[in-house]
RNA sequence: GGGCGUAUAGCUCAAUGGUAGAGCAGUGGCCUUUUAAGCCAUUUGUUUUGGGUUCGAGUCCCAAUACGCUCACCA
């Protein structure tokens, strides 16, 4: 049923569909496509000719030019990005995946084809160029073309790009600003911002350097579930969906974490997955319903070595992905190769509170002392969620440099082990960079007695309506009685790990597609 | 979900309640070294959508939608 309905509202039957409108420029332009075709040329051509990338061919004639030897010649092939025509010449400059480069098309060696260009040719189009490549009067290395080809004719036209370099800063004077447009036609805000580019480039970077240290530290990449029949390893609502032929309602995995530790169970001592997590919650600059996460477990480890490897590799990441290890985000300037500041949970709210958790055992002393002080609290939290508030009013605004906050309630963390001497704690921790969470781990509860009080315990926290109550998974429970290694696990969110490192306030600038509510949708329910 | 803000030409933006404009892009013309090329001419609008107030609404009011900021939610 749920699924019918949502096919409805997204999907445009075919044969219903009523040619796309155009509007005036994308009329003429498709015009000539048309009397491209009359003549007999493709506007839209099954093969390119190219010898060399732009950024090849500019390297070639600077060694030839060095050396005295005579000018390459060349095809090459991109995107017209800009266009200046003055009666027997024109210039244009052309843009690959490697760089950019003017074309210098003049009658002389051009005859009728310049005429051809300047008909049928214009900025967005793919073109194929042959020629020399030379140095124009002002010094600017330019392909002198002797034939040109159109690629692919685009028929809707770019949003405008002008740009200046003045003293070598450039000045975009008209450009695609709007958000909206911007994240829901990725691909031009892509060719028309290229620095947006330059942020996927660097996620790339830092995606590659931490599969780097991992498989350089002996861990293995693997794969798990993403549809799965029981969901758990965090608190979050999921998004559920259906498997038709087996009647089986799934769920998207909201963690990746139970399955890698069953791992570990099964012999494979170090694991590491990167990949997406879904979470059915609300949407901020720094949350999207799709993000991606990387979660390792390392047997033999202890929350203590797994901070020392955090940092590791943290630092590891910013080295390959920047070339630096200081990070400017906004205002804050921090430098990852220096060792994270250590926060006992106990200390850090002692200090800044003056309240000893320690101190208050059950939720209502707890509360009853904050209110004490002054500070809001909702009735009814549990004594968890009272110190997590606690930590995000009073200490998360102070981690502006790297620090890590280690030893949490156990209340809010039925996954980790608790502290030798002291149950009520676990040996868990939070990385903090520029005030935001970035990751979360600890010394895994092994303990298969443990576990099973604890999920049982956490069930009776929550009603069973409320969608963050995580059915027991018993299968986990029962890899874990087959004897599981003492172990430390890591999970961090890559995507603001990306904002840090890309100085971006929000989540969608290092996404490519940004969930965005769905428009055609929000009209079709008005009609249903 | 709450609060605040924004929505005008393909793009970036103007317009005191009184004929909806500019630059760029487009189209036509001139132009053999330009690079925001230049000069001349010229086209482009359901002012997001639906109501209302008014002699008259891009402008004021109400509602809807989207986006932005923010709060809430978020181990």
């Amino acid at each position: 049923m749920r699924l019918n309905s949502q096919r409805k509202k997204t999907n445009q039957i075919a044969d219903t569909r009523e040619p796309m409108e155009l509007n005036e420029l994308e009329k003429v332009r498709l015009q000539k496509v048309q009397e491209l075709a009359e003549k007999g040329i493709s506007a839209y051509p099954t093969r390119s000719f190219i010898t060399t990338t732009i950024k090849d061919a500019c390297a070639a004639f600077e060694k030839a030019e060095a050396e005295g030897q005579p000018s390459p010649e060349v095809t090459i092939a991109g995107r017209m990005r800009s266009l200046r025509v003055m009666g027997k010449l024109a210039f244009t400059h052309i843009e690959d995946g490697s760089g950019r480069i003017q074309l210098f098309l003049r009658i002389n060696e051009l005859g009728d084809q310049l005429q051809f260009f300047k008909d049928y040719f214009d900025i967005g189009d793919f073109i194929e160029a042959a020629g020399t490549v030379t140095r124009t009067r002002t010094g600017e290395i330019s392909l002198q073309v002797t034939s040109i080809r159109m690629l692919s004719k685009a028929i809707s036209p770019l949003p405008a790009e002008k740009e200046e370099v003045v003293d070598g800063v450039t000045i975009r004077h008209t450009a695609l600003t709007d958000p909206e447009i911007r994240y829901r036609q990725r691909y031009a805000d892509l060719v028309v911002n290229p620095e947006v580019r330059n942020i996927f480039r660097t996620r790339a970077k830092i995606v590659s350097a931490l599969r780097e240290f991992l498989d350089g530290h002996d861990f293995l990449e693997v794969e798990t579930p993403v549809l799965q029949p029981i969901y758990g390893g965090a608190a979050a609502k999921p998004f559920v969906t259906h498997h038709n032929q087996l009647h089986q309602d799934l769920y998207l995995r909201i963690s990746f974490e139970l399955y890698l530790k069953r791992l570990l169970v099964g012999g494979l001592d170090r694991v590491y997955e990167i990949g997406r997590d879904f979470r059915n919650e609300g949407v901020s600059f720094k949350h999207n319903p799709e993000f991606t996460q990387l979660e390792f477990y390392c047997a033999y480890f202890d929350y203590l070595k797994v901070m020392d490897f955090t940092e590791e590799m943290i630092r590891f990441a910013a080295e390959k992905a920047l070339g630096t290890t200081k990070i400017k985000y906004g205002e804050i300037e921090f430098d990852l190769s220096q060792p994270w500041r250590r926060v006992n949970m106990r200390e850090g709210i002692l200090e800044k509170t003056g309240i000893d958790i320690s101190k208050y055992e059950t939720s209502e002393a707890l509360e009853a002392v904050m209110k004490e002080k002054g500070i809001k609290v909702k009735p009814g939290m549990q004594r968890g969620k009272l110190i997590d508030q606690l930590v995000s009013d009073f200490l998360e605004p102070t981690f502006l440099q790297p620090t890590f906050l280690y030893d949490y309630p156990w209340e809010i963390s039925p996954l980790a082990k608790r502290k030798p001497d002291d149950p009520t704690t676990t040996e868990r921790f939070e990385g903090y960079l520029a005030g935001m969470e970035i990751c979360n781990a600890f010394t895994e509860l092994n303990d298969p007695i443990d576990q099973e009080t604890r999920f049982i315990e956490m069930g009776r926290t929550y009603s069973e309506e409320d969608e963050e109550h995580n059915p027991i998974d018993e299968d986990y429970l029962r890899a874990m009685r087959y004897g599981m290694p003492p172990n430390g696990g890591f999970g961090m969110g890559i995507d603001r790990l990306t904002m840090l490192f890309t100085n971006k306030s929000t989540i969608r600038e290092v996404l490519l597609f940004p969930h965005l509510r769905d428009r055609d949708q929000a009209q079709s329910e008005e009609i249903e």
